[in-house]
DNA sequence: CGGCATATTAAACACATGGCCAATAAGTCA
DNA sequence: TGACTTATTGGCCATGTGTTTAATATGCCG
């Protein structure tokens, strides 16, 4: 077992901070936010529960700055709106899937949508944050009438596929070789938007 | 205040445990698995938090009574396969929007859907026990290969787009008719499972 | 009526949680 | 070196949780 060294600060310059962040990140992502506590993130990141405290104020702010900058939906999703408007569910696809492939980002965007499910806050952030921003990035580019509303359906069925896959685990779903599904989410996306 | 009365049988008979079920039900759509209290069940039901474990063994076995048949898919989705295939979609959309339209069988929907987002087992139910009923049915009105992804990118779209609406209460989707939205789903539907 | 099963309650139990505090060790800088 | 800041710990607290137990009141059946 670990020594269990007593109290003081640890020689060396470790990234305390850091791992407890990285610790905290995955366990949201895996059990989402209720069911995430401070001691098991602690203990996964091989420090006392009171470190948490110290470094961030409370769990929610962990939380927080667990989910902050998984990637920056203006940088992102500008060479989506750029570009031929017929093949925007495409671009859009594209883009959508693979920042769901890379795992790194895919961690916060998990324990983002699935804290939604659960806690008001985290779906006041995604609703007044994340989609805000994004309806107004993609805003423009979307054709016809209620152009907010076509978004949000195209949206939907962005993350409820990524729910299925990476969260309920549902077969062939979670197996599919992402290129696979960009082609066949690409059509539905143009559709909501432009059809 | 209410007379708070002591222990001992109540006079009459009352149906209690119909009375904590519908209680359970509404605060498991309404908060979800974890952040529902037995004790606020209770209290909803204006009872003794005792009496769900004397009429449920455990706090699980209330959330599975709660989520039991909201409906049964094979009775629903009968007519939605038997008529003609290049309207299949516009079927299910009908359907799919006009369940989640009823309060009633919309509270049991929400939390098994939201249910799978954090507790496995309950993901498990989701997958092997409604998807996998489902499948059965619908499976055979899919066209083309792979019927199983099909099906599952069909209801990914409208599980999420219901989630949007009912859970993340995102606008202006959350009060869109649902005349809209089924005209709105429908072609997407149609393409996902015969297109 | 008498006796048993059932409903119902208050109280308590064991435990986990988020948060906080005081003490201690290590680094930093004059 | 010495003063000060920062990291780190164990231990504590108040609270809330699911669950159990013992006691009590009501209904039901012979």
């Amino acid at each position: 077992m670990t020594p269990s060294r007593g109290p003081g600060r640890r020689p060396g310059t470790p990234d305390t901070r850091g791992e407890v962040l990285t610790a905290a990140r995955t366990s949201f992502a895996d059990k989402g936010f209720e069911r995430t506590t401070i001691r098991a993130v602690a203990a996964s990141a091989g420090v006392a529960p009171a470190m948490v405290h110290h470094f961030f104020g409370s769990k929610e702010d962990l939380f927080l700055e667990a989910l902050a900058a998984p990637f920056d939906p203006r940088v992102v999703l500008r060479p989506v709106v750029e570009g031929p408007p017929d093949e925007l569910g495409l671009r859009l696809a594209r883009t959508f899937v693979t920042i769901w492939e890379d795992e790194s980002r895919r961690e916060p965007l998990v324990a983002l949508v699935r804290g939604a499910m659960t806690s008001e806050p985290v779906a006041a952030m995604l609703r007044d944050g994340f989609l805000r921003i994004i309806a107004s990035v993609l805003g423009p580019a979307v054709a016809g009438p209620d152009p907010l509303l076509r978004l949000q359906l195209a949206i939907s069925q962005g993350l409820g596929m990524e729910l299925f896959r990476y969260v309920v685990k549902v077969e062939p779903l979670a197996s599919t070789p992402p290129e696979e599904l960009i082609q066949r989410l690409a059509p539905v996306l143009q559709h909501h938007l432009r059809g």
